[in-house]
DNA sequence: ATGAAAGCGCTAACAT
DNA sequence: ATGTTAGCGCTTTCAT
C-alpha cells in the first residue's frame, strides 16, 4: 500500500515554528504547553508563529514522548442496540470538553474480542479505558482481576466499567440493577398481579443476574412464588423475548405479567402476546427495563425502569478523569445512578401514552 | 496529571525481543512485518521470542515513522440517529477485517465543528476518514475543494462521503435519493393520491435538496402540482416532523398523502395525524425514507424506502481501501446501491405488518 | 530565561 | 542474510 502522505508534502512540524520564531524547540514546546516559563515577547512571537503556519502538533509523537494520547476508548457490546448510542453520546460530550477523543469499539458480546481489543488498548498507550464488559463475574474471575492490575494497582491504564458492575475493586458506574427490578416487579404486585413471569437478561452477566434478583426478591416479600417454569432467558434481543414468549405462551403456564430484563425483549414479548390474542394489560401486563424509545411507539405503550444513559456516559468518563487524578489509590469507587419507574399502558390502561419523539 | 503508565514498568519493546532472541531489531521488526526475507532459523526464533514476551507493537512509534496509523476515522452528524449506527456498524466489520481501527467522531450537524475534526485529523494521520458531512454544497464550494485537495489532488488522506453526495470529483457511496424518492412519490400517485405533500429534510443539506427534487419530478411527470403551501421543511427529527405537520394541518390546506424526507419526520408526522382523528391511510397516506426499525413498530406500520444502511458502510470502507491502492489518480468514484420501496400499512390498508425485531 | 541534546520505539535505507 | 544507524516529531532534563 502506497504512503498516504507525498513525499514532497512538508507537514508543518515544531520545527519550522521554532525557526520562523527564531527561537528553540524547546521554546516552542514549553510555549506551547505551557510547561515552563517563557519570556513575554518572545512567546508572542512563538504563539504568532505557530498560528501563521497552522501549526497542529503531531498527537503521535507527542504521544511516544510523554506516554500520553488524550484518547479514550470505549468497548461496547453493540452499537446497534439502542441503549448504547446514548450512553456514548454522554461519553463523547464529556470526553471532548475534557480534551479527550474517543474510540469506539464494539465487542459483539463477545469475551474473547473484549480481551483482544484490551489486550491491543495495553500498547496503544490509550489513557484510558471505558468498558461494559461481556465477562461473567463468576467464571472470569482472572481476567477481572487482570484489569484490576491494569487499572489501580499497576498504575498503568485506569478502566472504568459502565452498565454492569463486576465486583469488588473495580471503579463503576452503573444503576443498581436488583433494587429497580425489586421496584419494578413490586409495582406488578401492588396493582393486583400475582402470576408473574420472568424473561431474563443473559445469566452469565452480571446485570442479567442482578435483575433477576431483584425480581425475586420481591417476589419473596410479597409471599408469591416465581415458578421456574414461567421463567425464560433471553439474549437481549427483541427476537429473543418474543421466543421466550412464544414458549411461554405453549407452555400453557398461566401468569398475568411478565417482567423483562429489557425493553428489547419486552417488545418482543408484547408483539407475542398480542398475536396470541392476548389482551395488555387487561390479560397479562408487561414490563421492560432501560426506558428506550421504541417502548413508546407501541401499542400498548411499554411501563418501564427508566436508567439514565446520557448520564451515565457522562459519570464514567468523569470517573476516569478522577482516577487518573486520583494517583490510582484504592478504593475503588462505584457510582450508582438513580432509576425510576415510568407507568405507561402495558401495565395500566388508565394512563395515556406519548410517543417519544426526541433524540433518534 | 500523572503519567499512567509506572515509571518502573518496562514494557516490552522490540529490543526486548531483539535481546531474548539473540538478533539486531531490525531484524526483528523484518520478521514481523515480513519485509526482507529472514533465514527460518532466525524467523522462528524471533517470533518465539516475540510471543513469550507478549510483545506487541507500540502503534503510536509505528505510525511516528512510517506515517500510517491503521485507523480510519468517521463522521456522522449523530449517532443516536437509528441510522449511522447501521452504518458504522457495516464500517467497523469492514475495518476490522482488513486491520483497520475505527474511531468515531459525531459533528452534531455542526459544520464548524466538523472543520475542526478534520482539521485535527490532518495532523493524527490517520489513514483515511469517511465522512457523512453537514456542508451545503451551494455555498460551501471552498470547503469541498479542500477536501478534494486533502483526498485526491494532494494525496494526502483519502477521504470518502457517504450517504450524501457532495459533488464532482469526490469519492462518495450513496443512493440515488432523487429516483429513489421520485420513486416513492409515483407510487402514491398511482395508488390515487392527488394532493401530496411533503416534509423535506434540511435543504441546506443534498440529501434534502436530492429527495425533493424527486419528488417534484414525479409530481410533474404526473402533471401534478407541488404547492409551495403543502411543503414544510423539517430537521430530520421526529419531533419537527410532528411539528411540520401540526403547522400543515392548522393551514387548513387540503392533502391526501405525505411524504417525508425520512422515517424519523414521517413517524412525527404520523403522530399528529392521528392526534387530529385523521384515518392512516385512508384520509391521508404516509411515506417514510430509509427503513428504520422504529418504523415498524408504530401503527399503522410505515412505508418507506428502504436504504442499505449496513451495506453502505461496507462499501464505504471498500472505496476508501480502493482509493489508497488506486494511488489517489482520478476520476472520483460514485457507488451508488440499490433501493427500494416498501410498504406497509401507511398506505396501504391492505398490507398487513410485522414488528421489525432484528437489529435493535 | 533560553537552548542543546537525549531519547520515546519503531522502520527502512544503507552497510556488511 | 543480518546488522548498524539515522531519523520520524516531540518532551524534558540538563546545561548555560
Amino acid at each position: 500500500m502506497k504512503k498516504c502522505l507525498h513525499p514532497l508534502e512538508h507537514t508543518v512540524s515544531i520545527k519550522d515554528v521554532a525557526q520562523r520564531a527564531g527561537v528553540s524547540i524547546s521554546t516552542v514546546s514549553h510555549v506551547l504547553n505551557d510547561t515552563k516559563y517563557v519570556g513575554s515577547e518572545l512567546k508572542m512571537r512563538v504563539l504568532q508563529a505557530a498560528d501563521e503556519l497552522h501549526y497542529q502538533a503531531n498527537t503521535l509523537a507527542r504521544g511516544l514522548k510523554s506516554g500520553r494520547t488524550n484518547t479514550f476508548c470505549v468497548l461496547v457490546p453493540s452499537i446497534v442496540s439502542v441503549f448504547f448510542p446514548k450512553v456514548l453520546r454522554g461519553m463523547q460530550m464529556a470526553a471532548a470538553q475534557s480534551g479527550y477523543a474517543l474510540t469506539i469499539y464494539e465487542t459483539g458480546e463477545s469475551l474473547e474480542r473484549e480481551r483482544e481489543i484490551i489486550q491491543q488498548l495495553r500498547w496503544q498507550r490509550v489513557d484510558g479505558i471505558l468498558l461494559s464488559t461481556s465477562c461473567n463475574p463468576e467464571t472470569d474471575g482472572a481476567y477481572l482481576e487482570e484489569l484490576r492490575n491494569l487499572s489501580i494497582n499497576d498504575k498503568r491504564i485506569p478502566v472504568v466499567f459502565f452498565e454492569v458492575a463486576p465486583g469488588e475493586g473495580l471503579d463503576c458506574v452503573t444503576v443498581d440493577n436488583s433494587r429497580a427490578s425489586a421496584e419494578a416487579a413490586a409495582y406488578l404486585i401492588n396493582s393486583g398481579r400475582r402470576e408473574i413471569a420472568y424473561i431474563s437478561a443473559p445469566m452469565r452477566f452480571a446485570m442479567g443476574k442482578n435483575r433477576y434478583e431483584g425480581y425475586l426478591k420481591a417476589m419473596q416479600a410479597a409471599g408469591l412464588e416465581a415458578k421456574p417454569s414461567r421463567y425464560w432467558e433471553g439474549d437481549y434481543s427483541p427476537k429473543s423475548g418474543y421466543e421466550c414468549m412464544r414458549s411461554l405462551l405453549e407452555s400453557s403456564e398461566s401468569f398475568d405479567a411478565v417482567l423483562c430484563g429489557n425493553d428489547q425483549m419486552a417488545i418482543g414479548a408484547l408483539r407475542a402476546l398480542l398475536e396470541a390474542k392476548k389482551r395488555v394489560p387487561e390479560d397479562v401486563a408487561v414490563m421492560g427495563f432501560d426506558n428506550n424509545f421504541p417502548g413508546t411507539l407501541v401499542s400498548p405503550a411499554l411501563s418501564t425502569v427508566s436508567v439514565p444513559k446520557q448520564s451515565m456516559g457522562k459519570a464514567a468518563v468523569e470517573l476516569l478523569l478522577w482516577r487518573m487524578q486520583s494517583g490510582f489509590e484504592p478504593p475503588a469507587r462505584v457510582v450508582a445512578l438513580d432509576t425510576k419507574l415510568v407507568i405507561r399502558t402495558s401495565t395500566d390502561a388508565n394512563q395515556k401514552s406519548e410517543w417519544d419523539l426526541n433524540d433518534w
